[in-house]
Order: structure tokens, then C-alpha cells, then sequence
DNA sequence: CCCAATAGTTTGATGTTCAAACTAATTGGG
DNA sequence: CCCAATTAGTTTGAACATCAAACTATTGGG
């Protein structure tokens, strides 16, 4: 009785140890994986920050470099610097915006947009093995875990 | 009947999306709240890469520099100025392997330790709240989506 | 019309990273 | 037992990412 208790603690001790090893491993593997995906592919010229800009400009947004830069939690200035690399690559194109002339609306070229949906369907895949054999309430109960752990990290930030 | 099933199909597809988007974003929370929590504490001298390194060279294992340097998939140089670094700010212990003297053993000075397990508590603490509320089955649904992943990662990686 | 605020770029300094050369130690074949 | 090849770790030099601060161009309110 006492040892199947004890046994049954164990057990799960191990699981959440599992959970937080993955956890934390999910992230570096991933980026490994797109990493390599990409020097396997034609866009061998771009490396894994630069795929996620592209990725953040996007197909439609029209965001500007502050934006994007804010998102990413990285100075304008070394953002200009990205975007200089993308333009000379031809992912991006910079707009200047006509209504305020400071800005500078940014977009993908035909190169660019290739590039993000590749990454996307990558992405769509990805999710597809992560949720493989689940049905509804499973990927309700997994979507839970993930907002709990959202959850945790916005109001542990907040204070 | 028709608009049911669409709805039921779109309801999916919206959370797959969300689970897509956090499974992204999680490494960059758990990052940025990490390096937040070590700023305001005593170990203020640390940055994050610097506190994986702690948590890789673990209480009791004594690793080698290429050890550590393999896991991180980082080159033997980059981790040396690392460990000079950390040796330095009283975190970290070289020890010359007696029985074959171009080794190096790692270890961690009890400031270190005091550090690993601060952060070792963190990520318990993050666990329990990934999981809040859930019951064996549940954990055991969590663990096999991450599972899923890391089999689905590691396969695509090998060929 | 002026000037404070804003968007983005440039600049200079700092830190991270890698690959290659290097040093010291070990090992195995002759 | 020696020396050539190998191995562990460090040093070095170059490339790149990053930031904060100075700078340029533009806007919009008073």
C-alpha cells in the first residue's frame, strides 16, 4: 500500500523531470532542425534569425522596422542591420511609407514569401507530429498546459 | 450538419495555430523571464548562457570541457572563454584529471551549486505550473506530445 | 513657423563565436 | 623505449551580432 504510493510518486517525480528536460530541449532542437533544413535547401543564404524576420514581417502586415523590432526585443539599429543583409539577399523590400515620410513599411519579395511558407508548412508539420494520434479533448488539454505556462511566465514578469 | 464539421475543422485549425505560436514563443519566455529573475537576484554577474553552462556542468559529474562543449554544439574555444569567465566570477572549478593530465574536470564552487539549484528550483516551479490541475492521464498525454516531437525531430534530422 | 517628438540609420565599442594554429600529454606500433 | 599520431584544452585572429548614443529626416502641435 505505503510502497505503491511511494512507487506511484516516483513515477511522476520522473514524468515532470521528463517534461521539464523536453521541455527545454523542444526549443534548440527545433531550431537545429530549421537550421538544417534550410542549408539543405535554396535558401542556404539565410540563417535561423533571419528566417524568423521574415517570418515576423510576414505575408500582408506591412509592419514597420520599430515594430518588428519590438517584437524581437532587439535594438533598431541591429535590426537595420538585418534588414540591410535581407534587402542585399532579396528577401525584403523597404517601402517608404507616402502618408509619413520617417517610416519604412517593410515586405517579402517573391524570394521572401517562398521562404515563409516553406518555414510555415515546416512549422504546420511540426505541430501535426507533436499532436499525432490526439483528438479533441487531448489537444484542448495540451493547448491548456501551454496558456498555464503562458500564464505563469506573464504574471511572474508582471511583478 | 455541413457547418458543424466546418466549424468543428476550423475550431482545430485555430488551435493548432495557438499551439504553434507557444510552442515558438515558450523557449523565449522561459528565456527572458530566466535571465529577469537572475537580474534581480544575487547572481546578477550571470547571464543566461552562462547559467546553462552551471546547470550542464551539474552538482556531481565532474564533465570535460568537450563534454560540455558537444552538448551545447559549441566549439571547445567558445566554451573555454566561458569557463575563464565563470572560473573567474567564483561560479565554476578547472581540476586537472590526475589520471590523464590533458584533461580537464568541471565543477562547480558552492556558490555555483547555490546557483544551479536556484535554478534548478525555478524550473520545477515552471513544471508544476505547466501542469496545474492535471491528473496521471493527463501527464502522461503531455509527455507523449513531447515525445512525439523529439521523435519526429530526431527522425527528420537523421537522414 | 518653430521646436519637441518620432522613425530609422550610422557609428563605435563590446561580446560571442568559430576555425585553425598551438601546447601539453598520452598512446600505440615498431 | 622512442617517436609519430592522436587527443584535450587554450590561444589567436577574424567575422558577426548587438547595443546605446549620436545623428538625419520628417512630422505635427502650439
Amino acid at each position: 500500500m505505503i510502497d505503491e504510493k511511494a512507487a506511484a510518486e516516483a513515477a511522476r517525480k520522473q514524468d515532470e523531470n521528463y517534461i521539464n528536460n523536453a521541455l527545454v530541449d523542444v526549443y534548440d532542437n527545433i531550431m537545429r532542425f530549421e537550421e538544417q533544413q534550410i542549408r539543405g535547401s535554396r535558401f542556404r543564404d539565410i540563417n535561423a534569425r533571419e528566417l524568423h524576420i521574415v517570418h515576423a514581417i510576414g505575408l500582408h502586415d506591412h509592419k514597420t522596422t520599430t515594430q518588428v523590432a519590438d517584437e524581437f526585443r532587439m535594438s533598431k539599429g541591429t535590426l537595420t542591420a538585418h534588414l540591410n543583409n535581407l534587402e542585399r539577399k532579396g528577401y525584403v523590400i523597404r517601402q517608404r511609407n507616402p502618408a509619413d515620410r520617417r517610416v519604412i513599411n517593410l515586405g517579402l519579395t517573391s524570394k521572401g514569401r517562398l521562404l515563409y511558407r516553406t518555414h510555415d508548412a515546416f512549422h504546420r508539420r511540426l505541430v501535426k507530429s507533436f499532436l499525432h494520434g490526439m483528438d479533441d479533448d487531448d489537444r484542448q488539454l495540451i493547448k491548456q498546459a501551454l496558456m498555464n505556462l503562458e500564464q505563469f511566465l506573464d504574471e511572474a514578469q508582471k511583478k
